[in-house]
DNA sequence: TGGACGGTTCGACAACTATCGAACTATCAA
DNA sequence: TTGATAGTTCGATAGTTGTCGAACCGTCCA
């Protein structure tokens, strides 16, 4: 079971948080990990291809908003969830409320 | 005394107002805003050219975050307080938590 | 009437973004 | 070993973004 580097979240700018949290796509992800805390990129729902979602997870993990775990050929992704709440207090409270459209 | 178009809040993606604030000098906009209540633009303080700050406030204002309010020559600028907090609960308080870097 | 002042708009440009398919890597299973 | 599965990485492309200076538009005032 790996896991691999996160960036320092009290060093991480406020606008790039902001610009993770910038593309519907990557709305949808995070809305799904509030539900599940953890999940397989696989089990992301999406209409997008493969490589593009690995991008938009690559962009939210370098934001410092998911990490990743790895086990076997699965990755798994979940929030950042203490960090993040220490950055940014009531983002998840404020993401939770959040009502479409994304 | 003029007051042009704003769009409907209700109606904004979320994504478009995450967008809007994930630039430092869009930030830096809204934090003034947040002490100052109401601004003429060339009170913000910048390193930027004149036309690139106006198109920050452009950002800002289809974004739905801020409103303009025209008087002779001066252009007031201003946050929609109210509209925003009702689409984004919390949002404000975020921001004024908000610690650098931007 | 003619500047000066406060902002916006335009055109240009380099940098970046979202998206895709193809190629690749690593793991598991038969 | 071979093949299938889960993701990542690469290269390309079309579109977007931040930035600037120059030109422009209203408003005020001398």
């Amino acid at each position: 079971m790996k896991k691999d580097y996160s960036p320092n979240l009290k060093k991480m700018p406020v606008s790039a948080i902001f610009y993770a949290l910038s593309d519907p796509a990557r709305l949808e992800i995070i809305l799904t990990l509030l539900e599940e805390k953890e999940l397989s990129c696989g089990q992301c729902k999406t209409e997008l291809s493969k490589s593009t979602m690995s991008h938009h997870f690559k962009v939210l993990r370098e934001a410092g908003l998911i990490q990743r775990r790895e086990e076997g050929k699965v990755h798994f992704i979940s929030l950042r969830v203490d960090e993040i709440e220490e950055r940014m207090p009531g983002l998840f409270k404020l993401l939770k409320a959040m009502k479409k459209p994304l």
